[in-house]
DNA sequence: AGGATTACAGAAATCGATTTCATGTGCAAG
DNA sequence: CTTGCACATGAAATCGATTTCTGTAATCCT
């Protein structure tokens, strides 16, 4: 592992010298291609590290997720990262697997390695972020909210949750059930409440007894609406708040031999790889990917000096409506 | 940003002592408190950058994977992840999209910057490593071969494509067709192997035109399948080589009304998030989860001294076969 | 009791780059 | 012909930790 001195040594040049090559500095013609040809014959590279710690930064940012098996995310993080690569950065991705303790762990690697800035999509309303701003890194939060004043990106989440409920009482389904996240999450909350707001609005029926909280992955989506189908009274349709717990409904549906439309489904959020019939459910695409490309370019920003104060974008979501209507009875 | 100088300081005490005192060696009861109050009441963590200067190495590894978007891959990566945290590793998440330009910055940056060692699912058979290889640090090539004489993780690949093939077979199914990823990634070129073999013994057609390379994701497979069909005989069956490929085509079969059994499909790799009637589809599993968790488990050994010759391990997968036959002619 | 060992702690060197400061050279302005 | 300034360059300081080296005091052994 080739050093700056062995570079200059070779040159004949000082390890100042070689620096300046490799910072686009001014140095003569001549001992530019003298360190050139020596950092080439040394296979040299500068060490990160050593510059990161002068230099108190480097070209790397943090993307801290709660779950990477969640195709959300990682068409998320892909946003993240085209935007990052156009601007030079790199992107080292972190999975906090809905843990606030190894959140906590990650944005603490983040800034004690100098990293350029986080963009968190934090586990919980109550994550602790305290550890970056106190260090004045750059951080935009993702997805969900925080409870801090730093940028933001989010989604439209109770619009997102009666455009679901509206989609399914109007196609004729009388007890829309909602199968949503863990309690203290944003997203979960708000979009619950968008359907509740909805399903007050629109249904007769004792609407909280419809409400399940599971855990946002596809095992939590089939053991609720397992509970939804064993009461007296099931629903004749459903709204899922994520993609996971939407898979995990619909298994439970088709298993049932009760999918779509028999029994009424709405999702918010894609379902890349299925190969449902789109005509049959109902979807409120979350624009995942341009989260990801908003909240890089908002950091990107920061990085590069922006002062303004924290800004919170809210992008749209659009809806496409299952076109099948529910059996009548 | 307080510093162990400050901490010093206020502890009364050397820098060193302070070091001591984080690195658990040595320091009376006395100083041990002083130090600690002193770190916590500046909010004092161990700056990562400098220390890992200084020794000359850190505690995260790099996993470098070609689709983050892939399913497989994060399944590996939360294997990796798993059993990285049990050691006390934190692992950082590297997007090459499947070029080689990419794969060696992330591996430069891995070396550059000190990292503990690397997990490459190499996004071709001729990616570069030597960044890695010449500076000696520990390195494990998951899913897919190098060219390099390093450890490995690998999957049976051609008893996968036998496997996949000889069940479509066995369904009674004629024409069985392939659809791969790229030339020059060995997954592929092995399971289409696997396929040609079973199909050269069983079937009595031109085999190699009903073999297709696409891009190993969801469009491609859409691609092939639709060219596959517009095929003066089509094939009523296909083995697909990986999971994205597998299910583009069955969203081509199903959009056309010919899902399985009426066109028979088998499938390398798991589909997690479908809704897909098991009874009706033949899925050779792949242990994505457990080869994350044997990569890690064999880089640890190598960080931690091992210097034994390299080792590949190679994982057996697991077949559900579709008990569904092919409906007579 | 005296030499050997051990435990503890500080001073200073070190990791590999960047950056400040100082110096020497050449050229233009006065 | 000076004075002054821009420019290229090297020497040395710096980033923040770890580690070696050294010294002192306490403990152990015969």
């Amino acid at each position: 592992m080739a050093t700056i001195y062995e570079v200059a040594a070779l040159a004949g040049v000082s390890p100042a010298t070689v620096s300046r090559v490799f910072n686009d500095m001014r140095v003569s013609e001549e001992k530019t291609r003298a360190v050139r040809s020596a950092a080439q014959s040394l296979n040299f590279t500068p060490n990160r590290t050593a510059r990161s710690l002068r230099k108190q930064n480097s070209e790397v940012i943090a993307l801290v997720i709660p779950d990477i098996e969640n195709p959300f995310f990682t068409s998320l993080a892909r946003g993240v990262e085209d935007r990052a690569q156009e601007a030079g950065f790199s992107v080292v991705l972190c999975n906090t697997d809905e843990s606030t303790a190894k959140e906590a762990k990650y944005l603490e690697i983040a800034v004690s390695e100098n990293m350029a800035g986080v963009i968190v999509a934090p586990a919980s309303d109550h994550s602790d972020l305290k550890s970056v701003l106190s260090r004045g890194k750059p951080i935009v939060s993702v997805d969900r909210g925080t409870g801090y004043d730093i940028d933001g990106v989010m989604v439209d989440n109770r619009p997102a949750g009666r455009a679901a409920a509206t989609a399914l009482f109007d196609s004729g389904y009388q007890r829309v059930a909602c199968i949503t996240g863990p309690l203290g999450i944003e997203t979960a909350d708000e979009r619950t409440r968008g359907w509740r707001q909805t399903a007050t609005q629109r249904g007769s029926y004792p609407i909280d007894e419809y409400l399940r909280h599971a855990n946002h992955r596809v095992d939590g989506g089939r053991a609720a609406m397992i509970e939804l189908l064993s009461m007296p009274e099931p629903p004749d349709a459903v709204v899922a708040t994520n993609n996971l717990m939407g898979v995990g409904a619909l298994q439970i549906l088709s298993e049932a031999g009760m999918a779509p439309p028999s029994v009424g489904v709405a999702v918010i959020g894609d379902l890349p790889f299925t190969t449902l019939d789109p005509a049959t459910i109902t979807l409120v695409h979350l624009p995942a990917r341009n989260l990801g490309i908003a909240a890089a370019t908002m950091l990107i920003e920061r990085i590069n000096g922006d002062t303004q104060p924290p800004r919170t974008v809210v992008l749209r979501n659009e809806i496409s409506r299952a076109n099948i209507p529910a059996p009548t009875e």
